[in-house]
DNA sequence: TATTGTTATACTCTATAACTATA
DNA sequence: TATAGTTATAGAGTATAACAATA
């Protein structure tokens, strides 16, 4: 079963995709945008550079999701003070509000996702996950 | 970070598939038809919903991949003996050995991507997966 | 020249509903 | 009535290329 590893993880992904973007739904959220409004409260400031190269994305799609998020007043672009090409994006009141109750119920689902472990195996899982991940980009 | 694991896990899994695809090219395959590919040339015999199953697809989504593979001479449909509805799919011989060339590849690519891990953390990571898997569906 | 954000495009993936032929 | 395969469609994810404003 040499394929077992890409296979699993694929599956994996989509299940757990599945049930989180379940989970965000009433908040009109999926993963991806529930990300950037997390960033955007985060009070790093961050700019959509910023944001595309944090969540490895592409710039060009960082745009139709915050465009989604700043046409619903949960954030909001400003101009960046040192570089006006920059457009910094942060949290709105309503988005702070709106991300806080979305963090939790999504922490309940991943919560629920793991039960059957451990708190040994999931900082487990976690480290050889990053430790796959930092190796395979370089 | 609550959400570190969900991250962590489309990071991962959609760098490693792009690996994967990028060495399945030369076939003409990607992960999707290498792993239908796999199964017919295994000796299973499956039907298309048993594909469906075992790959966690919906039927219709095997429909299109046993076209392309099937139009290429690399597998074939015939038609089950008990029940005349399902179609079983089999590997042809260039199939058969496109497959093997591809598992080859695929193997080391997989390999590859694994080689900051010692034996024992790559099992162990293969078996926190399938945990992961097995309790989320239930 | 290079970079930020933007627009546009195309292809893959995912999800659903409805149809047909068999059971 | 239920199931296997099929068709069709739409939405989400992914990858590129090109452009305007700014550096």
């Amino acid at each position: 079963m040499g394929d077992a590893m890409g296979l699993l993880l694929a599956k994996l992904h989509s299940t757990t995709s599945a049930l989180n973007n379940e989970a965000l739904a009433v908040f009109g959220l999926r993963e991806r945008s529930f990300s950037v409004l997390a960033l955007a409260c985060s009070g790093l400031e961050p700019t959509q550079r910023e944001l595309a190269d944090f969540l490895s994305l592409d710039p060009s799609q960082i745009v139709s999701l915050v465009d989604d998020l700043e046409g619903r007043g949960l954030i909001e672009r400003t101009q960046g003070k040192r570089d006006r090409r920059a457009k910094i994006i942060t949290g709105t009141p309503a988005g702070n509000e709106l991300h806080e109750n979305a963090r939790r119920t999504l922490e309940d689902c991943e919560k629920n996702q793991l039960s059957a472990f451990t708190e040994g195996e999931v900082s487990q899982l976690r480290s050889l996950l990053k430790k796959a991940l930092c190796h395979i980009r370089s």
